[in-house]
DNA sequence: CCGCGTGTTGACCCAGGGGTAAGTTGGCCG
DNA sequence: CGGCCAACTTACCCCTGGGTCAACACGCGG
């Protein structure tokens, strides 16, 4: 998706934030240079500079941009779920099939670092609500019965932490597509979490 | 631990190396620079430029150091292990319970975009050996059917990730301590691979 | 044709931090 | 006591890259 001086300013805007969040989640944030993500685009680092506030502020609306998917997914899932374990299966597949795609904006959450306090602090607080009714999720699923007991804290972070290694170490070359991984990983994620007498 | 100079050349080169090793674990690598290591140490910048190379040399030390831990775990889990479940197990808890500690030579992988070419190119190598040697044992373990049938790739992926986001985002303050949460991830992780006959 | 606002550029500033050169301390050995 | 080497320090270089400024295109309404 090039950049197009014919479509109009949002249109635009999204396309520089795709080509940042492309270029921070394949070399890193620090790696790239506001030229990098210029010269990509065929345009000079004050065009960047109009649209966006500062190199900060890219990295954020990538965040809030991946957010957007992940909370769509989890509003879907909790919806339509009928179990705790449902849900989050919900959850989990409707994010991976249908809010992600490789190079999309995903920025894993590794270069909160990066991050101002000001901005860090919004960010914390979208990722903390997320995480809050995600563990809700689990509670809900120990009991109803649909998920074994454990600590919803640590399934929440595996899970983070398991979900965002797979995208980051997906290999686009090799003999598994993408939906044939998401579905092995669901698989597991799912196995782990589900009580004994479940057959999943 | 402070730098202490009466020490011998390696022990101070150490110490150096674990402070470096922390201020990356909490602030990230491209956060801090070598002035703020050499001033936690009340030490100045060309003292560490004496025991190292260069920065990146820096968190490429780190990184070996990780990872002779890791592969000590490794082969020890590999000796006592009976079955691919059981040898999956005894890494695991053999890595979180006696190799790391936070704060540690732990230094997420995700930095490793910051290594030169070079550098990266050695990561790489063992990296691959133990992603390699972990396959193997979860292969193992279909075969000896401990391990429900899945593809060793993505629950090494997996497992990488969750311990990784696990250590990263554990809050030494909060109501478990660290070996309840290890636990924890432990039985997650095993509930996950094992096959429907098992207990776990 | 003239301005005027939106979008874009070339040229520039400048702080931070990686890395170095040369000088200083302090212990040890002859 | 003199020199020498390891282990540092002070002072500095300098380049990268974030961020800005003034000038410039260009479409459009008057």
């Amino acid at each position: 998706m090039p950049f197009d001086r014919s479509q109009d300013y949002d249109s635009r805007r999204a396309v520089i934030l795709a080509e940042a969040a492309r270029q921070f989640n394949r070399r890193g944030f620090a790696q790239c240079s506001i030229d990098d993500i210029a010269a990509a685009l065929s345009i000079t680092k004050p065009a960047i500079y109009y649209y966006f506030e500062n190199k900060p502020h890219l990295l954020f609306e990538c965040y809030m941009h991946a957010f957007d998917v992940a909370d769509a997914a989890l509003d879907q899932a909790t919806r339509d779920g009928r179990t705790g374990l449902g849900r989050m299966e919900l959850f989990v597949r409707s994010y991976l099939l249908n809010g992600i795609t490789p190079d999309s904006h995903i920025v894993p959450l590794r270069e909160q670092r990066s991050l101002p306090p000001s901005l860090r602090l919004l960010l914390d607080r979208r990722r903390r609500a997320r995480r809050d009714r995600l563990r809700g999720l689990v509670a809900e699923g120990i009991a109803d019965g649909s998920i074994r007991p454990c600590e919803p804290k640590i399934v929440i972070s595996a899970w983070a932490g398991a979900v965002g290694w797979i995208l980051e170490s997906y290999n686009p070359g090799g003999q598994l597509d993408f939906s044939a991984v998401a579905e092995q990983l669901i698989g597991l994620l799912l196995h782990g979490l589900a009580a004994p007498t479940e057959k999943a």
